[in-house]
DNA sequence: ACCTGAACACCGTTCAAGT
DNA sequence: ACCTGAACACCGTTCAAGT
């Protein structure tokens, strides 16, 4: 009984936590762990135990984005050619980057390998999966892993200011382009 | 005389300062202020002094090396077609992130503005007139601005471990595909 | 078990006091 | 004029004390 008030007590603090905290970095760009406890109304030991890494906290905020991300991948990829999976894919990118620049953080290398998501596996291995596909179709560049393009898709995290919004369709074009096969 | 002599002081503790800098920068990538401030022997004030904000510290860290990328860019621009001297450019800043990896974050558009260095202009006027030249001789795409490009750069500073050099290569790769047009 | 918040560590920045 | 270094502000992290 008291065991179980204690655990919705919990429950109630991470929602609360989480809630804050995309709050937070929605508005202002920025997740100041302290103030994240405060404006939760917890103490800054309670958000260690829900989230004993910043990167936790971002992986959480974004998890239902990014997952959503991944599954899109593999949807394009069912059906469309791997080419224009991946250039819609990039597209759903700009969208992301337009609307919520706090999933590009989260989708950077250092983090990606621990966002082995819930349900339909990492961001990593659903850039693997178009890669290959546009490798065996030949539209697609051999050379180039993953890694290498989640770590090129980085730019998107340090636009800023007005011209963003062209900024991140310029430059996916400029990747898109550069991961394609030269004809 | 005393006023020559401290003026001796003051220039004495700013080569001290830069020197200490440069060790610490090479050494751990990092570059904490106050430790700075104490491997040069001076007082932080002092530090604040010569150097108020951390990114005039990295300018002049950096000056001589971001001048002789920016002065290369021109040569080979006299040199070669646009598309050959961007192509022998990217290769330079290759090796300079093999070497020296904090002159990467020097040439990040934040502080590409600051940069007007001493003598040939920006490094944001170089990647323009090169450019300009491509997309006059028809090689270069006509959407894209120096400041794409060196935010597109920006990768190369995220680059960490010992897959550096290759990713280097190939992200330089991808990058210098996705800026030619399309034949 | 879980929570709170004081306390600590760290780093950038300022400024009163020296020479 | 220029320098020093104590002091302040800020933020992440830990932990003893509470319930």
């Amino acid at each position: 009984m008291t065991d179980r008030s204690r655990r919705s007590d919990a429950l109630n603090n991470r929602a609360r936590i989480v809630e804050a905290a995309r709050a937070i970095v929605d508005s202002t760009a920025t997740l100041r762990l302290n103030a994240v406890a405060k404006a939760a109304g917890v103490g800054q030991g309670t958000l260690y135990r829900h989230f004993p890494t910043r990167e936790a906290l971002l992986i959480e905020l974004y998890h239902s984005d990014v997952e959503l991300l991944v599954t899109a991948a593999h949807d394009l990829l069912a059906r469309y050619d791997a080419d224009t999976a991946l250039s819609k894919w990039f597209d759903l990118v700009a969208e992301y980057a337009r609307i919520k620049r706090g999933v590009l953080a989260a989708l950077q290398p250092t983090d990606a390998h621990t966002l082995t998501a819930g349900g339909a596996g990492s961001i990593g291995d659903a850039v693997t999966l178009m890669l290959s596909a546009g490798k065996a179709e030949g539209s697609i560049r051999d050379d180039i892993d993953a890694r290498d393009v989640l770590l090129l898709l980085g730019f998107l995290s340090r636009l800023e200011g007005s011209d963003a919004v062209e900024g991140v369709t310029r430059g996916l074009s400029v990747l898109l382009d550069g991961l394609r096969t030269r004809s």
